[in-house]
DNA sequence: GTTAGCACTCAATATGTTCGAGTGCTAAAT
DNA sequence: ATTTAGCACTCGAACATATTGAGTGCTAAC
């Protein structure tokens, strides 16, 4: 177990290192303010912390680093929650501020902001509402062989993509396939509507219309949701000013990886709600092994509905990006909720 | 003027160069194949190409490499047609082959078939159809305070915003003002939208409904574009594996200028038609001082719409990347006039 | 339990040496 | 009049060798 004095050294080492980025020595610590100990006293604590496996050494006479261990124990038990500057709240207001109509948008400035404030990058999952219902389905035909399908969502959003017209469908036939589908399927949540075709549509489009294969098969092309794991990121070049990224192989690596949409989505995804930190290997990634990940989950009417994070190294200002992160992802969901309530 | 020799020469030294990255001596230069002079008369005629402009010594007693000059001359003057491989043909035919149904997936999918083939970074303008035109508007009341306004246009692309909805308008007069619309602008440039807005809509709204200044403003706000400034890209981590791009610094001015979306679209704007070679400092931006770029404009019916382009060390492989930008500028060109002229 | 003192370690830095691929120049060969 | 061989010279890269300084561990005194 560890003793008061340790604990505050060992916070006093974290602290140290996470601003200045160079091993902390005994004497220097101790010339720190607030710090009332002799080097020789100190070093005998972190040569304790050290066996512990709180700190490391980079070489034998070098001062110490945290260790995983020791940023996992800083970031769970020494953690000052950091109130959050003035500028930095007036920073954030100012983003809800300018009257955003589109959650997207929302979504997008809030990674931007988030990585200016804290010179990390940032990673926002876009919001997946689950729930959110068709609102109304319009085919429009461009010409004899495509047409473009749009369906509309209570939340506003929009979705659209060109399918291909099946030869044997005339214009009344799109008319008709799509009033069935407006009738049948409005307010139909979005995830269910491919089953809902079957059980709901199916029958009807057999009655009016002539090629029945050819429009149920069109029918479910006009219903595919597109496939919804946007990435978004914001700074990522900030990484490149870190200096423990100064070697461009690493930056590669990190790079490539947050490049692969699908891989980030899997390694954000809010497996609990409320905040995540994983520091380095914990990522279970070679590549982010020098980094560590803080993020939250945001919502919208309480449900949540997408990640937004902050890829940083290792050596990362934990107290103030979790109060940033937690503050943000709060006024995120509000931001979204209201966005959809207060019209409704 | 430059004798024949000389320009052999030269040819030989960029070529050379653009493969080993390594400053060309003249040793190891007439021991090459197809070189049958000594080291001591190249050596005569690189000290002339240096005096000339065309080569550059990193140190007194190194190798030459090429000028900026040097480059220019050789892509206006020696460049020989790189006759693309099987490979890379077959590579580019099968972007086309899959059955892609929208512009932006053909325009993206380009892009990343760029950056696969040449391990440089490729940009890619999005196509701008001007021309393009209103097939349909459609207003969605989502609740009392919103709507969502879809704008179809004849190639099938979709644009959409929420606009919000004055209070004074009920939803016949959402109805009036998109019959209006729809009846008044089919057919209409998305460019000459908001013109028309006066000549043809404001007359007939004053006549059919009640708040007529609200709904003008709703219906400026409906067609409203939105910035067409879109930018892909594809394979930025490639420039990371290079070379010249070791040093972080550079990288970060680099991918710094990269996400500026609208300088880059200044400085690709298509100014000329056809092929545009910009090297080194010709790129006026001091981040690329060490890239050189090549894009070519790719055409909608005939009119550029949009550009395809590379970025990469000024050491670059200029036969092949013109080449293949070529190719796929037409490629892309022969695919987007025939995802809409097959249709109508 | 705390601290001063001391010998030791090791990265970073500077300094020196060697090596080799390169150059320019001159004189001989073609 | 070119071309080439020969030679002295240059300079970065690579390697070895001090020097420095912030750091450590250990022991003994406080």
């Amino acid at each position: 177990m560890l003793t008061d004095r340790q604990l505050f050294i060992l916070q006093a080492i974290v602290d140290d290192y996470i601003h200045s980025a160079e091993p902390v020595g005994s004497r220097s610590l101790s010339k720190q303010d607030g710090i009332s100990y002799s080097p020789a006293t100190l070093r005998n604590e972190m040569a304790d912390l050290e066996d512990m496996g709180y700190l490391e050494k980079p070489h034998s006479s070098s001062g110490r680093i945290p260790s995983e261990q020791g940023y996992r124990h800083y970031v769970d038990h020494l953690l000052l929650p950091h109130t959050l500057s003035r500028k930095e709240i007036q920073n954030m207001r100012s983003l809800f501020a300018k009257k955003m109509m589109e959650a997207e948008q929302v979504v997008k400035q809030s990674a931007t902001i988030l990585s200016d404030l804290t010179s990390y990058a940032s990673i926002v999952l876009g919001p997946e509402v689950f729930e959110s219902k068709l609102k109304q389905v319009q085919i429009i035909p461009l010409n004899e062989n495509a047409a473009v399908a749009i369906l509309v969502t209570d939340t506003g959003h929009v979705e659209n993509h060109t399918v291909s017209l099946p030869e044997l469908l005339n214009s009344s036939d799109l008319e008709k396939i799509a009033n069935i589908l407006n009738d049948r399927l409005e307010g139909v949540p979005l995830y269910q509507l491919q089953k809902k075709i079957m059980t709901e549509v199916s029958g009807l489009l057999k009655q009016h219309v002539n090629s029945y294969q050819d429009a149920l098969a069109f029918a479910e092309e006009t219903l595919q949701k597109s496939k919804q794991e946007k990435v978004f990121y914001g700074g990522k070049t900030n990484l490149l000013s870190q200096p423990e990224f100064k070697d461009v192989d690493k930056i590669r690596m990190i790079f490539e990886l947050l490049e692969e949409d699908h891989t980030m989505h899997e390694l954000l995804k809010p497996d609990q709600n409320g905040l995540m930190i994983r520091i380095g290997q914990e990522n279970a990634n070679e590549a982010f092994e020098d980094c560590s990940i803080i993020s939250a989950t945001y919502s919208f009417n309480g449900n949540p509905v997408g990640t937004i994070g902050i890829v940083g190294p290792t050596r990362m200002e934990y107290p103030r990006v979790i109060g940033l992160i937690e503050h943000l992802s709060k006024d995120l969901s509000i931001a979204l909720t209201n966005l959809y309530t207060n019209r409704g």
